[in-house]
DNA sequence: GTAGATGCAAATTCTTTGCATGAGA
DNA sequence: TCTCATGCAAAGAATTTGCATCTAC
């Protein structure tokens, strides 16, 4: 039995949204990805979108990140870095520093084995923190 | 002008939610505490829950998790920790360790004030990590 | 007794799916 | 040409809201 083969054919689509992912400097929600690839592709329908970050998520080149409860997506291969979301201004920043460390396989109290880790940082942007207080 | 004052009164609605809540071991999906809550108030609507879990979260009584792509609640005022999600069974779990290192007012590179932060370790759960291989 | 809370159902919002048409290879 | 992908619209799923009824105080 041949197994389940992703599809691979190359559209303006998949390329315009992936490109909008990997230029964009943070994650986006999936309103802002159909905003701005439709700059390109006035036509791109809201269907298309959700369909393609699936495919584009399985195939790993992007994924979805979880923050203030919305889904934005990110293109991969970014390395390891985490977010910051200001409490101020709602925008969401990435940030390359890891203040926390826990290699993987480091087992936790009771016996966890951790793999992986997410870390979100709340607070004040430099912008906000710079204003005068509300 | 009079400021808008939280509802306040005492309903068996509130008061079973809040109690399912706070006797949970961890956090619970909205279909979870409607499922539970109605064990004692079998006609509890899923309109009261959300209404409910939006004041008690307005009064700081519980707070959302978003993990895994789904909104869990938990019971407030049990300190400072955070979960872990295990990849093979799902469950989540509570851990009151924190690797991480960041008092409230740290600063950030590129000046970011951090107040908050939230993990979330990614694994096997001690059950699983028992289990022979997949 | 009265304002606030509830339960139901309808309305929104977000996401997925069916299907006829369009376009990569 | 021949699939696979797209766009539209309808279908689902999750959450919110309107309204008549009920209930805590």
């Amino acid at each position: 039995m041949p197994s389940a083969r992703p599809s691979t054919r190359t559209t303006r689509q998949r390329d315009e949204i992936h490109r909008v992912l990997t230029t964009a400097p943070g994650p986006l929600t999936v309103t802002e990805i159909h905003a701005q690839a439709q700059r390109d592709l006035p036509a791109l329908g809201i269907a298309t979108v959700y369909r393609t970050l699936k495919l584009l998520t399985d195939q790993g080149l992007i994924h979805p990140v979880m923050l203030d409860g919305e889904t934005l997506y990110e293109a991969s291969g970014r390395g390891h870095h985490h977010h910051f979301s200001c409490r101020r201004c709602g925008r969401v920043f990435t940030l390359q520093t890891c203040p926390v460390s826990l290699p993987r396989g480091t087992v936790f109290a009771g016996g966890f084995v951790v793999d992986a880790h997410e870390l979100t940082l709340y607070g004040l942007c430099p912008d906000c923190a710079a204003l005068p207080p509300a």
